[in-house]
DNA sequence: CTAATAGTGTCTATTAGACAGTATGTT
DNA sequence: AACATACTGTCTAATAGACACTATTAG
């Protein structure tokens, strides 16, 4: 039919096929710090998710994800790139491919597939440059063999959210999540906040990520906080120490001043295997 | 601007955007066995794909994974699901979502994005069906710190390529995966192999996913001897059987005349968790 | 001194790894 | 009897969980 690769490109019908549109949506993930009124307490820290308020249609005053179409000439993973430079003014952060949605009707506009990242970002790094309809929600997390609620908190407003799961035993992914209850959430970013979380609960016990919410010097306190809020629990002192262990490496700050013994400041250690 | 969104979505441009093309790739994986001249010897089992010889452009006479276009009013699973059928006439078959690619020149025809699926399948259930073009290929994957090589034997042809691991620490995704050596497959297909066998050898040993490879009774020596070339590891029988024995119950069958002691039959036990 | 967090020692329970042994078919 | 696999008992090493204890600061 064709004698050349060439002449088959040449003759190529890109329309062979209907084609469809492409989005992203990023799960930016941190962990905030409240004041603390006794001056003797450590602040208490939060796990927080950035929404962006919808001011237009479809889901017009509803929270999402920040977003946004992939370019023709722009490779799938830049885009979660650029638009996390256009909330946050950062760059160079951890990013990681989630999942894909496609399903039909997933948008009312038209047929859009939408692959979901997410990010993993130290909150000091980050001064108050937040886009103007961006907020930070505080995260409550349960799961359990059936269900997970969520609960999102601003402080001025709070979103409810319940996921249904569905264990499909063989034939299928594990589990099938439904969403059982929203209304204020735009399109299926329940279930990519309940991906993203579950995925980073598994992944802080076998890789380094936590690391990427942690500021450059942070004393082992903070550090067992943050997997706190993360993992949903309280983990005991000793344990904890012995696993982070190999991961840090201690330096010769302390952090002085909070009523009580003061704390030696670690750094992420890059552990090679040994 | 608008003040319904009915209003809103009877006046979107679909074209603001431009649209791309979006393909599935599914990596097939089962076992297969070897026949074994020795009547006393277990029949050698392989870890094995399915690939399909190209006879079109691009990347005509190349091998690749069985794929095709995600049509405009199919669900984006659905386009596996129904090449899965045409492929192998299997259908309700343990289908994952592995990784969506999308490299703005991945593809010489045009801009195709494409969500790559893991499939498992009983060879036992496939009787001889298989499209002409395809074959099975006996998997070797030998992964460390830096490389992995994977060689590909259906008795006729071998294909070998090697993907270069580099450790992104923090900044971005664990490793970032580059193909150094392959010849003889087509598109980014050695990428969506590496990390669907890297992905299923994780999740053998947290997952029941194993027993989609399996038949409905199987000897605990052929469940061991499917761990092992999964993990392309040989495992300890004690340790073995302790980790399974509540994922499998025991039948009254049982399977003799290999010169040797017969051994039961189990089948796999919808475990709730207790 | 007190409240609060920092940090360690050690006992126990659970799990993983290793090896050696017994059991039982077919030719 | 010999070979090959089936299956189990048990010791040891490594890891995880629990608790109690000491250390040190600001007020």
């Amino acid at each position: 039919m064709y004698s050349s690769e060439e002449e088959f490109l040449k003759a190529y019908d890109p329309n062979q096929f209907e084609r469809l549109s492409m989005t992203t949506d990023i799960l930016i993930l941190s962990v905030s710090s409240e004041e603390e009124s006794n001056y003797r307490k450590l602040s208490k820290k939060y796990f927080s998710v950035l929404l962006v308020k919808r001011n237009t249609y479809p889901f017009k005053d509803k929270w999402c994800l920040p977003g946004g179409f992939i370019r023709i000439d722009e490779n799938l993973e830049d885009a979660p790139k650029r638009i996390l430079k256009d909330e946050t003014n950062l760059h160079n952060i951890y990013l990681e491919q989630l999942y894909t949605y496609g399903d039909v009707n997933r948008d009312p506009r038209m047929r859009i597939v939408s692959t979901s990242y997410m990010a993993l970002v130290d909150k000091t790094k980050l001064k108050d440059t937040l886009a103007p309809n961006a907020s930070w929600f505080n995260v409550t997390y349960l799961e359990d063999e059936k269900y997970i609620d969520v609960t999102l908190d601003n402080g001025e407003e709070v979103i409810k959210f319940k996921i249904g799961k569905t264990l499909k035993e063989l034939t299928t992914d594990r589990y099938k999540f439904t969403v059982l209850k929203n209304d204020k959430l735009a399109f299926d970013h329940p279930l990519v906040i309940a991906a993203g979380v579950s995925r980073l609960r598994n992944k802080i016990s076998y890789t380094d990520i936590v690391f990427n919410m942690m500021p450059e010097y942070f004393t082992l306190g903070e550090l067992q906080q943050v997997y706190e809020v993360i993992l949903g629990k309280k983990l005991l002192d000793p344990a904890f120490r012995r696993i982070i262990a190999n991961k840090v490496e201690k330096t010769d700050k302390v952090q002085s001043g909070g009523g009580h013994r003061p704390s030696a400041l670690f750094r992420y250690k890059n552990a090679k295997k040994n």
